[in-house]
RNA sequence: CGGGGCGUGGCGCAGCUUGGUAGCGCGGGUGCUUUGGGAGCACUAGGUCGCAGGUUCGAAUCCUGUCGCCCCGACCA
């Protein structure tokens, strides 16, 4: 390809459009160009980019064994309904584009494809000995997202593969998943990626295990959790640790109730009292509110050094309540007055607070669906709220408070906390931009859609699934994220537009330019990607350009082009050598450690 | 959803407070000069100032509404 023809344009101004860096230099580049909010369309250099990234995906996933399919993305509001998602991906999230036809028919813009494929599968695939299956597909998705942001990272229309994988039991489904992993490995580093498998939460999708693939990065809209070995790595959502022992109370005295005057927080009540945040349990009221539309009080006692995960918390009262939960919030003020309620203080509330309290609330249920962290249910001595205006109690203990309450895990895990693995290891943080997921669904999208297969014993059972998902065009972006310098973007030659530049320093130089053009002509039949630019520009200009658009090598016909020689770069070390053209493509098979050349 | 900000040639912005019919830089075109790190000079094209109402002799500027975009937040008492 010439730069004449390549449709280049280049900004030397930041978009306002974009402010992490990524996201601006794509943009400056000419890779992408935004239609509307959260939609953008692929340039041709992207479009080049996006290419390579999808065929180390599909070479990765071929050797794999998996099959290639390509699935629609307009779909019947029925088949989201049989799953059970219909109501959380246009209510809940609201995540899923929906729309209706001129019959009236409800269809929804496909977010992902579980539904789709495992109706098909289920149609298709009657016995065990059909199996194992696993099936991908790489297009366009689409979400309503909150906010879009970040340019490719958080669109509403991106590029993605996912693949679904269908077996006979659930040993055959944890081997795929093994696999899996391994060809995420693969593609990953492939991809020349900085990069971290995390466990992580399965969330709306559901089933067992999941694992994320994180690039990490300063920008990145997840917070992770590493040990210092390297050992454990979790996304916050789902990370366990060990937290610190509470303080002890010098002395534990016979409980008592200690007025509290306007000590409404937990460092409000530390400072006047005396007492260490870990000596406290904090009690924090939510709204859940349930698949069937009612709304569930939740009660959560945690220890007052300790933060609630939403996320775990929210998995819990699903399981509590066998329904997905389209939204967890922590009640208000203005809840309790909408309510008719007028006994509950907050800061001064109790384990033990009762459900009479709630019993006049006109739209919601009338108990509380009680749960403690594991952090409050181990003190033996602790303060806690009294359940009256400006009154604790101290020195109490679950025995005197007298409740039932679900004990789990329910606390944010975070930098410092000791590791289950290794008590020694401590966590530390970082961020990262989830590119990757891999989940072992189990039979949650078989059963609610009746997928079965006839197994060995003649027995219909439903199909194990496991659903592993990529998102293409935020690798994409991802890849830039971690690779760029003041100039512009650094490419990983795997996936970079053009493997190579060619720029003529002067278009008006003879010598310059029919030796460019020899060493292009030379490239393009040995299967090199190589850019020339043929541009009557001047040479500066070309120079910052291939900088900004971030080819990993440039060759320039200037100077030296009289005796034969041209200079070999690299955009990433930046060390410039004076070559002949025999050298150059010498050294170029070298670094491309392939047969090319 | 809540809060904040911004919409002025392709891009980045000024002008708005104090109304008088639009300007700068980059980019585009032509010519000359220049030619190894976003060149110089000259000429030139390109905007009904997001949209719709209103106030006014007169609105980019003031008022009302509306649409779009960007950022922050979404409650741990």
């Amino acid at each position: 390809m010439r730069v004449s023809r390549l449709m280049l344009t280049t900004l030397r101004d930041i978009p306002s459009e974009a402010d992490i860096i990524s996201h601006q230099l794509l943009i400056r580049g000419g890779f992408i160009r935004r239609v509307a909010g959260g939609i953008y369309a692929y340039m041709p250099l992207l479009w080049k980019v996006l290419k390579k990234i999808t065929s180390i995906v599909e070479e990765e996933l071929t050797a794999k064994g998996c099959l290639q399919t390509l699935l629609p993305q307009l779909q019947p509001s029925e088949l989201w309904k049989k799953s059970g998602r219909w109501k959380s991906y246009t209510e809940g999230e609201g995540i899923m584009f929906n729309l209706k036809d001129r019959q009236g028919k409800e269809l929804g813009l496909g977010p992902t494809h579980e539904e789709v494929i495992t109706q098909i599968i289920s149609e298709t695939i009657h016995s065990y000995k059909q199996l194992p299956i696993n099936i991908f597909q790489i297009q366009t998705k689409f979400r309503d997202e909150i906010r879009p942001r970040f340019g490719l990272m958080r669109s509403r229309e991106f590029i993605m593969k996912d693949a679904y994988s269908f077996h006979a039991n659930e040993n055959d489904l944890k081997s795929t998943y093994l696999e899996m992993n391994n060809a995420y490995q693969n593609i990953f580093k492939k991809c020349g990626l900085d990069f971290v498998a995390v466990d992580a939460d399965s969330g709306a999708i559901g089933g067992a295990a999941s694992q994320e693939f994180m690039v990490t990065a300063e920008s990145g809209e997840d917070l992770i959790l590493i040990s210092s070995d390297g050992k454990y790595s979790a996304n916050q959502e789902k990370a366990i640790s060990i937290i610190e022992k509470e303080k002890e109370f010098t002395a534990i005295k016979k409980p008592s109730i200690i007025e509290t005057p306007n000590q409404k927080t937990i460092d409000e009540l530390c400072e006047n009292n005396d007492i260490h945040p870990s000596q406290i349990i904090k009690v924090l009221l939510y709204l859940a509110k349930g698949e069937d539309n009612k709304k569930y009080p939740v009660l959560v006692n945690i220890r007052g050094d300790q933060e609630v995960n939403e996320v775990k918390l929210s998995n819990e009262i699903s399981n509590i309540l066998n329904q997905n939960i389209l939204d967890i919030r922590p009640i208000i003020n203005e809840d309790l007055q909408k309510q008719n309620i007028s006994n509950i203080h907050f800061g001064f509330i109790g384990p033990d607070l009762s459900d009479n309290e709630i019993s006049k609330a006109k739209a919601w249920e009338k108990t509380f669906i009680r749960l403690s962290d594991f952090s409050a249910s181990n003190l033996k001595s602790f303060v806690c709220g009294n359940n009256l205006k400006d009154q604790h109690r101290l020195f109490y203990n679950w025995d005197l408070l007298n409740i039932k309450s679900k004990v789990c895990d329910l606390r944010k895990a975070k930098a410092g906390d000791r590791c289950l693995h290794d008590q020694n290891q401590k966590l530390k943080e970082c961020r990262g931009i989830e590119i990757g997921h891999i989940f072992q669904l189990g039979k949650k999208y078989s059963t609610s859609l009746n997928a079965n297969f006839t197994n060995e014993k003649g027995i219909e059972s439903p199909f194990w699934m496991g659903c592993y998902g990529i998102g293409i065009s935020r690798l994409a972006q991802a890849a830039v994220e971690q690779n760029h310098d003041d100039s512009g973007i650094i490419w990983p030659i795997s996936i970079a537009p053009f493997e190579v530049i060619i720029i003529i320093a002067n278009i008006k130089n003879d010598d310059q330019k029919s030796l460019a053009e020899e060493i292009y002509e030379k490239l393009i039949k040995n299967g090199v990607d190589a850019l020339l630019d043929d541009r009557d520009e001047r040479a500066g200009l070309k120079f910052k350009d291939a900088d900004l658009i971030g080819i990993p090598w440039r060759i320039v016909a200037g100077r030296e082009a009289k005796s034969g020689l041209v200079e070999l770069h690299n955009r990433k070390s930046k060390i410039t050598e004076s070559l002949d053209p025999k050298s150059v493509f010498k050294k170029l098979s070298q670094e491309f450690n392939t047969k090319k050349l």
